[in-house]
DNA sequence: CCGGTCGATTGATACGCATCAACGCCGAGG
DNA sequence: CCTCGGCGTTGATGCGTATCAATCGACCGG
């Protein structure tokens, strides 16, 4: 769950994999060298994607799932009549496209928020690679289970969460996601917009800079533009739980 | 996608999946004979489930996914603080218990709404199968990324529509499965409280009930308590697309 | 260097939904 | 039968966030 490739024994493999920080569906730690070896030729391609260019769009038909490599992406999927909601944001490390699977097609539009790298997963082959290799297959269920839970979150949040509570929520789980890919957890850069955090969180762009000017205001992070660091974590999740902590007596 | 079993020749199976709706995960449709039998292993046993009671609750450690026979439960997830949140509503064919897998553990409640049968299905003997089942394999990856694809319309529900759109647009989720397992697409029962609408919707129960009242007066649906009677299905998908294609040249 | 554009900030105001509260309905049990 | 408790409805009011609008700063290309 945390410590990118610190001491691995890993360091025998040729190729790409292996020194990649891709501990999502590459590293099930229990791979035995011949499983790792069906599971380099499952990574077809690398692609690169610039920032504003999309990995695929709804509608697109389905053939890969993609593993960031590096960069950051966000998803979105939008209604019939326009309205769009971003679902997702991902960084190195994480699979995206997995909503593809169910449909011929993707439903959602995957964007790079800055130059990204992905590697290319062909999906047909996966399902094989799942065939012969159990606990590759294992770990793939996992993944999609883990989205599934993230997901039951972000409706916990959308639900019945006040404005500062989300972006509290918010910044924590970014912050503990920079943290396990070994980037600071105390100052890091924001590379999406207001507007998309908004609607990642079902806000207004405005809400979003009142509330962060409001958190820097209470001494919890400093703020400047999409450069944030967090003075105040504790306060940061005190906030999270039911407003500090100090509005606890009232039912 | 639709029309449950109708003129199947499957009839000369012996066991229990071949006449039950469960399409979603034991209906793959291309099945062959001893494929068939090895799914049949699959499910151990049954287990009835009254109304009130639990299925699993959050903590309870995984050990089997569920395929719903008959009845209809909730999922909730819980914030450390308390804040309860409906993430789904199940009927007969949908397969519950996918947040377990990528835990050790379950991370949702699920209660019965109604007295409820359920078909046990042992995610280690699941595992195995899919290894040898291709097409059963595939199937699940399809179920799981359903789900995820679910949970996205639900986070555009939360994160960007008005109470108004968000009942509306639920009243028609249940007006269509219901009809896909052919019941009634016009007049149904809710078998679940305002307060649980509420929770999945984002919304106070209090508020639910006053946009159904709404409705009622508008002539969209006829309330009365738990019985519902959808009268005009376009005026709900009309509200549901940016209220009543009346606003349509404000922006 | 400058104008243009995009994103962010901040203020004033409006509105939708939550909240608080009272009451009504219905089913269960004595 | 009446009583009680859970669920639903409806009203009055307040709060939180959206909306509208103005300004500012950063970045880019000319």
């Amino acid at each position: 769950m945390n410590a990118p490739a610190t001491g691995f024994s890993l360091a025998h493999l040729k190729v790409a994999c292996s020194n990649c920080n891709l501990r999502e569906l590459c590293l099930p730690l229990g791979l035995t060298l011949p499983d790792i070896e069906k599971l380099e030729e499952l990574v077809a391609t690398r692609r690169k994607v610039k920032r504003g260019e999309s990995l695929f769009r709804a509608g697109d038909r389905f053939e890969s799932l993609y593993a960031v490599r590096l960069g950051f992406l966000k998803s979105t999927v939008m209604s019939t009549d326009g309205r769009e909601q971003v679902t997702g944001f991902h960084m190195a490390g994480e699979l995206v496209g997995m909503d593809g699977i169910s449909g011929e097609q993707h439903s959602c539009d995957t964007v790079a928020l800055e130059d990204t790298e992905v590697c290319v997963i062909p999906y047909e082959r996966l399902e094989d690679v799942a065939g012969s290799v159990p606990v590759l297959r294992n770990h793939f269920h996992k993944v999609m289970s883990r989205e599934i839970v993230r997901e039951h979150g972000v409706m916990l949040l959308l639900g019945s969460m006040h404005a500062e509570e989300r972006l509290a929520a918010f910044l924590l789980n970014l912050s503990q996601r920079f943290e396990a890919r070994g980037y600071s957890r105390t100052e890091f850069v924001l590379r999406m917009t207001r507007a998309e955090i908004g609607s990642f969180l079902g806000l207004k762009l405005e809400t979003v800079s009142r509330v962060l000017s409001r958190f820097a205001q209470e001494g919890l992070l400093e703020v400047n533009q999409k450069h944030v660091r967090i003075l105040n974590a504790d306060g940061l999740r005190a906030i999270v739980s039911g407003h500090g902590a100090s509005c606890e007596s009232g039912s």
